[in-house]
DNA sequence: TATGAATGAGCCTTCATTCAT
DNA sequence: CATGAATGAAGGCTCATTCAT
């Protein structure tokens, strides 16, 4: 992952000396990148301002400007950095699997929560969402880097199963988004709604993943087939 | 409901003799709100020039902050506008149906479509959620006015269907998301990503929510209930 | 002449109250034009800032770019307004004048003095020939709008001088430079270096005036005429 | 003289093995002035970075500011060094000249373009007139330096033409600008408006000069001195 | 009420200058 | 000496908001 994992909210450079003008010219365009992720998760692109991304980075706003040439340039760099090469990683564990694809299907879900729902990653997508009017651009960028190969992926998970006999035939074309839906709306709740809303209202992310998988499950396996619990 | 029910982007011509240039002094307030609504859709709330919003509703900058004190005001005026009200008439329909669940299920979602899906009034919840972050308060309010009540009103829905053995038992907390997350994602995707997609990647709205439909009605079907084709 | 006569370095706006917030579309812009005349001939382009400009010209840094939507663009405003349609002016005086080519040539290099020389917008061609490298644009222009036709006007004028036997035959090419070189001279001397020079080094631009038409005249008469003493 | 005789533009290649990667430090600050001179010549003071002219002297930012405290103080450094001094050797040559003074005029001023004007030595002038409004210090100077200087040594020439009877008597204090306009004009054209104007508005220098000088000295020739052709 | 000229705070971006290495 | 990463003040430009008409 190219985020180190532990650094979600934290200032990085608080380590020893706070000493200015420190020299880390290879550590830079993490810092600011992560920085980045979050600021423009919690605020929107429009509403952060490039000097509080260079302030959470310990930088000044010079700095920024010496490593991406524009905000806009950031926010691509942002989107870039956090998605790149998640998926051959993905498609060789789909490769290994020898199971039954119902499991296949629930180690999916599960798995995406674990390395992309809830990690800042995650915010991304919302953000991509949210921003694509103004940077088209930026959104066909992650519909073919992100979207088409994981739908690639699902389809082929989706189609194992039906090849196996684990699954009924399904009309793939949509049975892709069954799956892409929920996740994509876990997200987005997340970041949009779940910070506004009552406790009341709040949405446990395992227990939704596994009821989702659940009623999909029920829905696609074949007729004599003894479904599959959590 | 608070959008004219056939001004869906022109100006309306309600009375028989529009008169172009009288300017009616009440639509004014409407055709500002019609006006940010789509502006804010399509844009985004810090991408959109309050001028911009005056420009297209026909009238100038200082008109507009004579109707709404600030652009933010516009936005939370433009997003309660938008939303109030529409759950009454879906509530009555609800009672009224006499049918199988399923069928009533079906119903819903075509209906949702037709009535706010295709509509710019599906931009609103786009909207909201991209802006969320910069305006909780209006996110709250979406979420009481809209959110729950349509939750409510699945809820009620799939609660019938168990109470009439339609369905087999669900865990109604999570099997609410099975039918709000397609409706969201169709919707962030329709706004969000389709404008930037290739003809390759394009959604047809109908197949999707009939593709939806039958699956997770596959697998909340009582066991020994005939399916329910499209 | 487009800028007003009497107005060269006071502050315009000074009549009677000092109301904030004046509303005075027509004037703005030759307001603006004649600040930006001053400053930047004083300052050259880079070291002049909008905001001085606008400030000089009694208003705010917002109103400027009401007006002239960037800096330079204000610039080539300037260099525009300042030289636009003066030539038309000229060549009439030039058809009308019926008498010796001599004086018509002395004639010639007072007005350009009194009408150019003297007024701020003599300025313009130090302006432009020393941001000439920036705006490579705006030197063309000149050099079509300005130079070009001066060229010819002098070019005629000289040439009328040897049809009418006035003058001996010239190198027009070159010949029409030797009255350029010494305005031109005259115009950079008072911009750039008279202020920066001793009393004794000043050059008095009527005796400067006189005393090269009168060397070149003398190099040009044809033989048998009487030269034209002051 | 201050610039090395043979480095006009290209690094010298003072020693035999110039050794490519050895640094000569004692060049350094020529190596800098010599590229100053180039860029402010051609973008103008305020539009060169320093950067460019550290990298153009192939050396760093930081290195620049070791050897200058100021991009003020460079471009002074400029100047001064590049104009110092260059009047000795001209007056010596004045002095030995025996000849005819219409002779003498005509050497001077091709001898000015062979070493001046065609240099990029001559790119000073034009810098130092339109820079002279932000560094009145530095025009004072160059007044000093070279104005004058050669201000004198023309009248010189001139005088000695009136002494010797070549030429009529002159006004002095103006007919020694009779010389340096068309120089001057010369130069600002070549450096300010040639780059931007179409090949036909183009002038030959030698015909220039040769052109002026004609005129001028036909004006200025005693009554029964025999003219000088080219 | 409606207008649109005017305002000015705020933001992105540049670049001369500094300084730890 | 040399480097080049870092700084931060300054300036162009935008745009929500105000207000005289």
């Amino acid at each position: 992952m190219p985020l180190p994992p532990a650094s979600d909210t934290t200032t990085p450079a608080e380590s020893g000396a706070p000493q200015r003008r420190s020299r880390r010219k290879e550590a830079r365009p993490g810092e600011l990148l992560e920085a980045a992720l979050t600021l423009f998760v919690e605020k929107g692109f429009a509403a952060t301002r490039v000097e509080e991304v260079a302030a959470r980075a310990g930088v000044s706003k010079g700095t920024l400007f010496l490593y991406f040439p524009s905000k806009e340039e950031l926010f691509k760099a942002v989107v870039r950095e956090t998605i790149a090469g998640r998926f051959t990683e993905w498609n060789e564990e789909f490769e290994r699997f020898s199971g039954d694809s119902a499991e296949l299907v629930r180690y999916c879900m599960h798995s995406w929560w674990e390395r992309i729902g809830m990690t800042p990653a995650s915010g991304i997508t919302k953000l991509v969402m949210s921003e694509a009017g103004q940077f088209p651009e930026i959104a066909a960028f992650y519909q073919q880097e992100v979207i088409e190969p994981g739908h690639d992926l699902i389809r082929r998970i989706l189609q194992r199963g039906v090849d196996r006999g684990d699954f009924r035939p399904l009309p793939m074309e949509y049975a892709v988004y069954s799956l892409i839906a929920p996740m994509i709306f876990l997200l987005m709740w997340k970041h949009a709604m779940a910070p506004c809303c009552p406790a009341t209202a709040q949405i446990d992310p395992i227990g939704f993943i596994d009821a989702q998988v659940d009623l999909l499950l029920a829905g696609m396996l074949a007729p004599n087939t003894s479904p599959t619990p959590v």
